[in-house]
DNA sequence: CCAGGCGCGGTGACTTCGTCACAGACCGCT
DNA sequence: AGCGGTCTGTGACGAAGTCACCGCGCCTGG
């Protein structure tokens, strides 16, 4: 915990035009919150008692299976919130996913009554909360559709653009891509292999450098 | 359109304990509806402009891709809200997911200003819309582990059971089955012939029987 | 310093699953 | 009976996941 950022609505542009009456529960209740890469932020089975909004950093949701199988549901980023951890607030439902902060995080954390507070009280609190609820199911479904029907080539070549997000150089093991895609780590070494030979990146340990993005896009469409 | 039934909100027992005065919004403003087997409820780029509570019959709810690959994603019963509209009517989402009536239904509709009322006036129905949420955002996750990591002879099987409902008959085709589980019909009808050879089922054309449900639940668990 | 441990990547063999092409069986209709 | 459409069966093949095992480089403790 610190002080708060006075600043830190301007994160979330839907909340700081919130008119001056409702906008007061978010001044008063909110506690600032600092936490190093790899805290947990949900788990099956843990008590979560505060509705979470990302100001920085980076929140990676993924889900496990009994054989230690990963797969990467989603990330949040600065003017998210986690709808998660909301969700288990207020349905008091045990998920099977894990969300863990991937950087440094600053959030601001809002006790239950104060969430429900802004609730009753704010139809653009309201609207808010139901737009992210909405990305995020629509998250799901598009990784429902990636898993069930997108070949490994186009999955793996996306997800490497995403990664890098403009950048040419990754800092990933094989075996973390495999978890991003849901997928195998060999079949993910022997794709990057292949990616190598078409020139498209050049590999290292832990370590891909994309050099020719084009043929990636191409190939994330399919 | 047809009157409503007076006791619709039996289905519903978390709006039904709602005190008077929150509960007005709910009889003045909701519209019987009656739709008949294989009506859209919701697809992509549809406008729609209610809140919809089913009171009878099923809703399924499923994606496509662009080579016509189907995968069903839940399932809505009495006593369920449609989510998916839900959202795409506050946050203006469009999903790649349609809905569509399984047998003939009867709902209630409501005007998204009575949804919006409702919200504003009632913690506890805003806590069932929240319930809703969050169950089938818990489906869609199941779907995501069954899709990435389980095998087809456990889908299926677990598929076969929770169609059958209890019953040892399905009337369904090999190709809508694979629609259930997001697989082919060739992987479907060699895996049924499987369990046909094992005798946990006997299959006929659009038919399969359970013989056996015991092994098929052993299955289905792995 | 270097020895072992460990994380990472590479590889071959095999199984499972999805795709394609096609054939045959069954159904309802005229 | 003939016929078109739907449903199911099958073989061949490619794509993807699994298993077993290897070597390499890096790090760390003796």
């Amino acid at each position: 915990m610190s002080l708060p950022d006075p600043d830190w609505l301007k994160q979330f542009p839907a909340l700081a035009t919130m008119p001056e009456g409702e906008r007061a529960p978010l001044a008063s209740g909110a506690m600032a919150m600092n936490a190093p890469a790899g805290t947990t932020v949900y788990a099956p089975g843990e008590p979560c008692n505060a509705f979470i909004l990302v100001i920085s950093g980076g929140v990676r949701v993924y889900q496990l299976d009994a054989d230690g199988n990963e797969i990467v549901l989603y990330r949040l980023g600065p003017g998210s919130i986690c709808i998660l951890t909301t969700l288990a607030l207020l349905a008091s439902d045990a998920y099977s996913a894990f969300a863990i902060t991937e950087t440094p995080v600053q959030a601001m954390a809002l006790p239950v009554a104060t969430f429900n507070d802004l609730m009753a009280r704010s139809a653009q609190f309201r609207s808010f909360v139901f737009g992210a609820q909405a990305a995020r199911m629509a998250d799901l479904m598009a990784v429902i559709q990636n898993v069930a029907f997108a070949s490994i080539e186009s999955r793996l070549a996306a997800r490497l653009l995403t990664l890098a997000g403009g950048g040419h150089e990754l800092s990933i093991t094989h075996q973390q891509l495999a978890a991003e895609i849901g997928s195998a780590r060999e079949v993910v070494s022997r794709q990057l292999k292949a990616f190598e030979r078409r020139g498209w990146v050049s590999l290292g340990r832990g370590r891909v450098e994309l050099r020719n993005a084009a043929p990636l896009r191409a190939a994330a469409g399919r």
